[in-house]
DNA sequence: CTCCCGATAT
DNA sequence: ATATCAGGAG
């Protein structure tokens, strides 16, 4: 089998499993999720979303990012960890977003890659989300590694297999895929211990079907 | 490549 | 104690 034809197995089987995939960070604006995204970074969406249920309560807008003291944001960013970094980036970023897009978010990739805090993760997710836009895959943790267990990438650098997933994933689904992905790594395929046994693709997963014989062999 | 970094599960 | 969490910048 192909790793086209795994690929397009293995979307159909966790559409049918996830349904429509959305982002589990929660927002109400495209700035609000800007910054959601930028505080996703080495941190559960579940704790970005307990941290912004509060702040955008009290800040929600680039205009008021960019007046609030640095102190502040910190202060409000602080358990999702990298709190200085983020907070400077959310910082400059509305700046930027005032000054240069009129309090905007732009769409396009290389605009939104210029932002501080903002690389081509993020940058997927947001133009995902926001306007269904895909020139790229999100390539997070979660599909690095499930990308390499299954075998579509035998690699590390995120920019390598985000070029090689979009040779092996019908671009139509490449949003949907990442979204999939994610979702299947939290929930089965966890990083600390995948459960293979419980896994609904496992038969087209190369470290799934290595750990099910192993398994087998013990009876 | 290193650094940034708190919260949580194991 | 240690690995891991929707990474990005220098």
């Amino acid at each position: 089998m192909t790793k086209i034809e795994k690929s397009k197995k293995i979307i159909k089987i966790l559409n049918e499993k996830f349904g429509k995939p959305h982002c589990a960070l929660n927002y109400n604006t495209d700035f609000e999720l800007l910054v959601a995204v930028i505080l996703s970074a080495q941190c559960t969406d579940v704790r970005v979303n307990m941290v912004t249920e509060k702040m955008f309560k009290v800040v929600n807008t680039p205009e008021a990012f960019m007046e609030m003291p640095l102190k502040d944001i910190e202060t409000h960013i602080k358990s999702t960890g990298f709190f200085r970094n983020k907070a400077k980036n959310i910082k400059m970023c509305s700046k930027e977003l005032v000054e240069k897009y009129n309090g905007e978010v732009p769409s396009k990739m290389e605009n939104l890659v210029a932002l501080p805090g903002v690389g081509r993760k993020t940058a997927n997710v947001v133009r995902g989300e926001i306007w269904g836009l895909s020139d790229g895959i999100t390539v997070d943790t979660h599909v690095k590694r499930l990308s390499n267990l299954i075998g579509f990438v035998k690699e590390e650098n995120v920019e390598k297999i985000e070029r090689e997933l979009m040779e092996i994933v019908p671009k139509k689904r490449w949003i949907d895929f990442s979204h999939y992905l994610i979702l299947q790594g939290r929930d089965v395929c966890i990083a600390r211990r995948p459960k293979c046994s419980a896994c609904e693709i496992n038969h087209l997963c190369n470290y799934g079907r290595k750990m099910m014989r192993k398994s087998s062999e013990k009876n």
